[in-house]
RNA sequence: CGGGGUGUAGCACAGUUGGCUAGUGCGCCGCGUUUGGGACGCGGAGGUCCCCAGUUCAAGUCUGGGCACCCCGACCA
């Protein structure tokens, strides 16, 4: 177990510590290959949990998991034009297949509409068929020029989930229920706050009508696209020929969805939470809750100790004892806490005999005294109070970190200074957002859906505009 | 794809005008003493010096070519 005494301030470079937090957490490390990584248990159990939170979500919503094949010939995926186009820049193609030059070149999936949609159109024959809602739990490939752990990896894990529908309505309805299965997660579970809004037509899907983004504010002030929820509407439908015959015996094309949540959520979770010590997880995400620390390591402590994880683990929590006899108390509290387990628990003499337990919080420092009698109430209240906290220091960030902005120059001077979210009316032409990013670095990032229009001028180009959009720059 | 940087033990690195058996710290293994905020002593294991070619009596060190990864920009979940 190698742990670099110091790591870099979180405080003062958040990149640097950001890379270093996640080899010295154990989170993951670079892969043999470029842009890859091996994601190693410690970080793997934090996708893991994602996994089991986000499943459950998505089976109560009727959609049933399934898995479709990595390689799509690469005519398949060419079926879709703005899709290929959007695509094709970050495409990997297999070439050569048992030593011989393919006739068909394989495209290795970066996201599955396509070879999904070859499989819808044959299953679908009557509106007695649909819906159809499928998920699966994959990895893809882009071929990202520029890398970053967990953020922008080239190949990466997540789910997607595509469904068809008979109409609009429904499918539109699937769009935004995906969306608020993801704001859950990232709210309730990962304290991770955030804006949910409508992409522009620049920065949305390639091949979809509208995307929904779910959008959150990083430390040093950057924006990051946390997920995606997609109405396809009926583009693919048509590319792949998924029809149906309604109930007067009419030919329709179904409506789509589709959307998707990657292992970038870990990315963020590591960027937003945390300090100059390490890392610092939301309970309902870490794989380790609670880690019990033996003061010494000799019984009766250790027997001791034992017996309080078990009825701890008994009553559903993730917990360790930590009874590494080779590491002093001090090493083995900083290794805990550069891993961000949410609470510890130090066990010595004086807690044993007077069946007071000393409890510290990861988030904050305090320290709590648990009563042996209640330590399973004590525990869950105190687990919950970290949750909450942490969601609301981050709330708090995210609403320090937006501001309005009702000049050009007002816009600037936030883009050069503090960064973060900025509010401000734009007209929704897309060569005015491209001027707006070039010369601030900001991109749009969201409409929420609810924006009230309003009668104003647009902050880059001075003609009309009716809403008020969410800028900010992008990972 | 542009700019910069780095490849030497698991990790971080040192290695002089080319020179003898390639080093230091951390980590790792063994034994002992330790353990209330990053313990210590003694002993030990561990090397394709990124790869290929060249110069030379001699290359980790010099030359040429290649490869890889990291960081900073443009493209992206």
């Amino acid at each position: 177990m190698a742990y670099n005494k110091t790591l870099p301030k979180r405080s003062e470079d958040l990149s640097q510590w950001y890379n270093a937090i996640v080899l010295q957490a154990e989170l993951a490390e670079y892969g043999p290959a470029k842009g890859t990584m091996i994601i190693r248990p410690y970080g793997y159990a934090i996708w893991e949990e994602i996994q089991r939170q986000l499943d459950q979500k998505i089976k109560a919503d009727g959609v049933e998991n399934a898995y479709f094949p990595l390689f799509i010939p690469e005519a398949l995926f060419n079926r879709e034009k703005e899709h290929v186009e959007g695509f094709s820049p970050e495409l990997a193609i297999v070439t050569i297949g048992g030593g011989e030059e393919l006739s068909e070149k394989l495209a290795i999936r970066p996201t599955s509409e396509t070879i999904i949609c070859e499989s819808f159109s044959r299953w679908v024959q009557s509106w007695r068929d649909l819906p159809i809602k499928i998920n699966q739990w994959a990895n893809v490939v882009r071929w990202e020029k520029r890398t970053y752990m967990f953020l922008r990896t080239s190949e990466f894990l997540w789910q997607e989930g595509h469904t068809i529908h008979a109409t609009h309505e429904e499918a539109w309805g699937m769009v935004l229920k995906a969306m608020e299965n993801y704001t859950t997660l990232y709210q309730e579970v990962m304290a991770m706050p955030g804006i949910v809004g409508r992409k522009s037509e620049t920065e949305k899907f390639a091949g979809a009508d509208v995307t929904l983004t779910y959008e959150s504010l990083m430390a040093e002030g950057k924006a990051l696209q946390s997920c995606t929820s997609h109405d396809l509407g009926q583009n693919f439908a048509r590319a792949f020929d998924i029809a149906f015959q309604d109930r007067t015996g009419g030919r329709q094309y179904v409506w789509q969805t589709s959307w998707g949540l990657s292992t970038r959520a870990i990315g963020g979770l590591i960027m937003l939470h945390g300090d100059d010590r390490g890392l610092k997880l939301p309970p309902r995400i870490a794989p380790i809750q609670v880690v019990i620390l033996p003061v010494r390591n000799e019984e009766p402590l250790l027997e001791f100790s034992r017996s309080a994880a078990d009825q701890l683990s008994q009553a559903g929590f993730r917990v360790k004892v930590d009874d590494r006899e080779d590491e002093s108390l001090g090493r083995r509290i900083n290794k805990w806490e550069v891993k961000g387990v949410p609470i510890r628990i130090e066990i010595g003499q004086r807690e044993m005999e007077s069946g007071d337990l000393k409890a510290v919080r990861r988030d904050t420092g305090e320290v709590v005294s648990i009563r042996l009698g209640s330590l399973v109430n004590q525990i869950q209240e105190l687990l919950d109070q970290v949750q909450n906290s942490m969601y609301a220091e981050a709330e708090r960030f995210l609403q320090e970190n937006t501001r309005e902005a009702n000049s050009y120059q007002e816009f600037k001077d936030i883009m050069t200074g503090p960064r973060g979210f900025i509010r401000a009316l734009w007209c929704e032409d897309a060569a005015c957002e491209a001027k707006i990013k070039e010369e601030t670095k900001a991109t749009t990032r969201c409409l929420p859906l609810d924006a009230p229009e309003e009668n104003g001028t647009c902050i880059g180009c001075g003609k009309p505009a009716k809403h008020r959009w969410y800028f900010g720059q992008a990972y």
